[in-house]
DNA sequence: CTGCCTCGTGGCACATTCTGCCACGAAATC
DNA sequence: GATTTCGTGGCAGAATGTGCCACGAGGCAG
């Protein structure tokens, strides 16, 4: 679980290992880090509406105030391993070649994350089942949500000379892919699949856009 | 405005213009309705973060206590126009022919919901002007969310004979045309589209889904 | 018409989330 | 070693959302 979290946050540095972490932030990290495993620990053992900001604190050994300055909502917490993946697909999508086409990169990027979400795929069942079972989590996908998309399309705008993001192909591009993901994330959670991988190519590739 | 309400929610009846409101009816619906249109004009007027719900329930003259009857939270009102699309585009694909294609049914379902959005034009571009602004409403897009793209597919599934939902393919030409519809809606409300139902067409056409 | 039942409403208390403000103390800096 | 930075927690308060109960008007027999 642990490997899950944090070293992707603070802009990871291209800078080789530096690791130079003070105290300070080795501290903060600590207070997130424990905060987010109380809370996914006690949302796994009761279900999201029956544990309280208080509860989470209690098991953390922090104060409200301090969960409230490192989370904005409850429900910040449970959108920690979208942001995860959303930040692995975006980093494969700045270290993509320029050469290959939107959609190759695009896709590549997104056999890393389901690549990533099969390795954890114990924990993201888990929150999976947290985030179905509660009536007042408004996340009720684990997965790369729309609010993404616009984002996406401008990387992968940014690939290319003109770089126009506005372009509808390009949207619907990446609108329609993140689509074929979710279904394949949904797929890949509800029945067993026995290549999943290739399953996913399948979906990804079961797409074609007009040229 | 006051067309864009109501005579949706409480399954429409099909039986001809079955207007026996009772007097509780009456009232309940005026209810409701001076709420949504009270708190949209607020919202629209100062945004969504700086009216409150007792700001609603003083202009529409109801307590805190039956505005929270009606919705589930503030946020709750805001999804009304969301509500009411999706109502109409699974009316639509109830009463489609099971003659067409699964594809040919959702887009002609879509292009109604098209029409509609064009129709209301103004007033979904003042709530998503509102929820663009707003830093704590969750519902970014005022359009169809992905939340209910199950209930969709379910639908299309219901119209064959073996009811099957689950395939992927059934999943992904749901989600990916409710990505195109996303990418038109976008289009429509931040640049000017000459023939915004042609494309529509256009989008949703250039999606394909191998067979 | 009359009495009874249904049900929309509002008041009240309360749990809970989230924020602004301030002060303490440890870590970092000079 | 003195000063500044900054993570933390306490407190008060705004705001959302819910359970419970009572009132009163609408609906329904008789």
């Amino acid at each position: 679980m642990r490997r899950f979290l944090r070293p992707a946050s603070p802009a990871r540095r291209h800078q080789k290992e530096q690791t130079i972490t003070t105290l300070r932030e080795r501290k903060r990290e600590q207070s997130r880090l424990g905060a987010v495993e109380a809370a996914w620990r006690l949302f796994i053992e009761r279900g999201y509406d029956h544990v309280t900001v208080a509860d989470i604190c209690a098991a953390a050994d922090i104060a409200p105030r301090t969960f409230h300055r490192y989370f904005a909502s409850k429900e910040d917490v449970v959108v920690e391993p979208v942001r995860r993946m959303t930040t692995l697909l975006t980093d494969h999508l700045l270290a993509s070649s320029p050469e290959i086409s939107d959609a190759d990169a695009l896709h590549q990027a997104q056999r890393e994350v389901g690549r990533f979400a099969l390795e954890h795929r114990e924990l993201l069942t888990a929150l999976r089942l947290v985030a179905r079972r509660s009536n007042h989590l408004r996340v009720s996908q684990i997965a790369l949500r729309p609010e993404q998309e616009a984002e996406i399309a401008t990387l992968l705008a940014a690939r290319r000379p003109d770089g126009d993001a506005t372009d509808w192909r390009l949207r619907l591009l990446v609108g329609s892919s993140t689509a074929a993901f979710r279904v394949w994330y949904e797929d890949v959670f509800t029945s067993e699949q026995p290549d999943p991988m290739a399953h996913l190519d399948t979906i990804l590739n079961a797409i074609t856009i007009s040229a």
